[in-house]
Order: structure tokens, then C-alpha cells, then sequence
RNA sequence: GCCCAGAUAGCUCAGUCGGUAGAGCAGAGGACUGAAAAUCCUCGUGUCGGUGGUUCGAUUCCGCCUCUGGGCA
């Protein structure tokens, strides 16, 4: 017997939080975030984290668990959502992920196995070092010997995954690529509803950019400024977030809070942009256009709960 | 009112010694399986302001008109 599952995924500014706490009170659901930046503290204005007053008596799990310097990754988010899982189970609730972190929301969604194999950090700074020394070119003919698959797939320029692939082979002695394939071909072990909320381009844009300007009304600035005094700096993967890596330039005076707002704006959108590219390869998302619906989330919670029925999901 | 400079892609502009044009930015599409709000790949046809003229041929040269800057009155 296969357990529900519920995603409710989404660009950035779509209306998931709304939507996710209506859902989880009319079906007594738990909330985890599928989130890569929520589960920071102190880190609020930037991320639209729902605070514990919008909360509306819902329990909600992967926020505010990490602070800014801990590090944060698909294969620790497996983990901490399936424990999450496993205590709302037990509760006799329903999960429900919330978030627009493709990659992780996949890894929970099809049971992605990552190998606990350790990391060997060192080996990674020798390769980081080799890129920047003999070129992205050159580091990627190293894949040539390991694994031909992937150095046919993934293009030289692409550091990061030319660098993943060789420490895969590194670790465990066996090419990335075929364990992408194998992972690539299962199916959810959920009993699974999995929605992706959409809007029309403009609009969705068009609310991204006020909603930045909110933050900065909000005090988006004075949030950076604290984590900038308590030595958080870009390096961090936390500090990658869009809304701090440039309020953190700003704040070194590399550019002024106009250019930083705008900023902000534009790498907003090319994140919807690449958040809706990854959603449209789930094959069995349900697309719900909101916006056809006037922002109006009972008339969507009510076809949600109609599929719950349908699905025999509870 | 007169003089000067502009008017070319959504924006800023380049260019065509006359053979219908190309950069940056913005934007679009895609990849992704332990950095994923990261990282990477691909994509440039637009009445060259309008209208008449010269010409085999005008976005390019010439005239007029419109608009936008700036200057002089």
C-alpha cells in the first residue's frame, strides 16, 4: 500500500505558501518545505518564508532548521523530509512538500538514492584548483577515462558537473552517468498528487517585481546588513540566495540599491524561468493555472480535494 | 520662429563608400540525479520615423513633413 504524498510546486511568487496551508487545514496535512533557502535562519525577508503567524495552526518542517554557514544539499534535504515524513505519518497526517527546489523535491518524489559514501573534500579542492589551472577544457578530458557517457553529456564549460562526475568515480569507482540512468527510470513509491501552480509570463513577472520591492520596503537591506555582521559572506551556499548575494554587492558598495533592486528583479525571473523549464519535464505534474482561477484558492482547493477523492489518496 | 543633432530589434546603440543590417542588455527555449535561488548550453527579420525624388536598386544620397533632444532668439 503505497502512501499519499502531495507536492505543491511552483515558481517563486505563484501563491504555493497560500495555497499549501488551505490545503493542509482542509485535509489535515503537514507542510514540509521543498525549499533550498527556508530552512536558513535569519534568513526571512529574502526567501517569502511563511512566518509562524500565516502559519494558521499548521506544522511545518525543513524551516528555519539551519543556520546561514551550515552547508545545505539535495542529499541532506533527502534525509530531513523523509524523517519529517516519517514523524506526520505517525501523526496520521498527510505531507504535503511545498517549494520550488525542482532538484530536491524530485530526489523525495522518486526516491533518488544518493550513495553514503564519504566526502572527500580534498579530492573536490584538487580538482576545483586544476580547473582554474589548466582550464574547464582540460578537466573535462579527465572524464574521457572514467566515463565516456558523461563526457559526451555534459559540456566543458559546466564545471560543477564535470567536477561531481569525476568525484562520483572517484568515490565509488563507478561512472555518474549510470547511476543517473538507473535513478532516472523510477517510478514514485507515493501514492502521489503533484501540482505545479503556473500563471501567465507577464503576470507572473509583473507580481515578481513588486513583490521584490516589498521585500526591500520590508526591510530587506537591514536583513543582509545582520547576517553581513555576523560574518555570513557570499561564499555560503546560503549567501548564493538570490536577494543576498546582491544586497551583499550593495552593501560593499560594488553597486548602488537601484542597480541591486533590479538585479534582484531580473535574476528572480530567470529562476521562474528555469524552476518552470525543470516542472515541465514531471510528466505526471497536474499544471493548475491560478490566475485562470482569480487568485481565488477555495475554487482551487476545491478541485485539489476532488482529485484527493478521485485518487483514493486518503 | 531659426540653427544644429538624432530617429535602426523590447531598451541602449553600431553599421551599410547605395545591393534590405548586428552588438550589448532585456527576453525565449533547454540541460540538470550530493553546490540546484547554484551551474551550464542554444536562440537576433526588424515597415532601418513618414513621404516624394535621384538610381537598375535607397535604410544609406537629396527635398519636404512629423517627433525627440540641445542651442539661438
Amino acid at each position: 500500500m503505497k502512501k499519499p504524498l502531495i507536492v505543491i510546486a511552483g515558481p517563486t511568487a505563484s501563491g504555493k505558501t497560500g495555497l499549501s496551508i488551505k490545503l493542509a487545514q482542509a485535509i489535515n496535512g503537514a507542510i514540509i518545505s521543498g525549499d533550498s533557502m527556508q530552512i536558513y535562519k535569519s534568513m526571512d525577508i529574502g526567501t517569502a518564508k511563511v512566518m509562524p503567524d500565516e502559519m494558521g495552526g499548521i506544522d511545518h518542517y525543513l524551516i528555519d532548521e539551519l543556520v546561514p554557514s551550515d552547508p545545505y544539499n539535495v542529499h541532506l534535504f533527502q534525509k530531513k523530509a523523509k524523517e519529517a515524513m516519517r514523524t506526520i505519518y505517525t501523526k496520521g497526517q498527510i505531507p504535503i512538500i511545498v517549494g520550488g527546489t525542482g532538484f530536491y523535491i524530485q530526489s523525495i518524489v522518486y526516491d533518488i538514492e544518493f550513495d553514503d559514501t564519504l566526502r572527500d573534500d580534498a579530492y573536490r579542492a584538487c580538482l576545483e584548483k586544476l580547473a582554474r589551472t589548466m582550464g574547464a577544457v582540460n578537466l573535462h578530458e579527465k572524464l574521457k577515462a572514467c566515463d565516456m557517457v558523461s563526457y559526451e553529456t555534459i559540456h566543458p564549460n559546466n564545471v560543477k558537473r564535470v567536477i561531481r562526475a569525476l568525484e562520483y568515480y572517484h568515490e565509488t569507482g563507478k561512472p555518474i552517468s549510470s547511476h543517473n540512468m538507473n535513478e532516472a527510470q523510477k517510478e514514485s513509491p507515493y501514492n502521489l498528487l503533484f501540482y505545479v501552480l503556473t500563471m501567465d509570463r507577464t503576470k507572473l513577472y509583473s507580481r515578481i517585481d513588486t513583490r521584490v520591492d516589498r521585500m526591500i520596503e520590508a526591510g530587506l537591506v537591514e536583513e543582509v546588513e545582520k547576517l553581513k555582521s555576523k560574518g555570513y559572506h557570499q561564499g555560503m551556499v546560503s549567501m548564493q540566495g538570490i536577494g543576498y548575494k546582491e544586497i551583499l554587492d550593495f552593501l560593499d558598495g560594488k553597486i548602488d540599491i537601484s542597480e541591486a533592486t533590479l538585479q534582484i528583479k531580473r535574476d528572480s525571473r530567470r529562476f521562474a524561468k528555469r524552476q518552470l523549464t525543470w516542472f515541465r519535464r514531471e510528466k505526471i505534474a497536474k499544471w493548475l493555472d491560478i490566475d485562470a482561477y482569480d487568485m481565488n484558492y477555495e475554487i482551487i482547493l476545491e478541485k485539489v480535494l476532488k482529485d484527493i477523492e478521485v485518487n483514493q489518496l486518503l
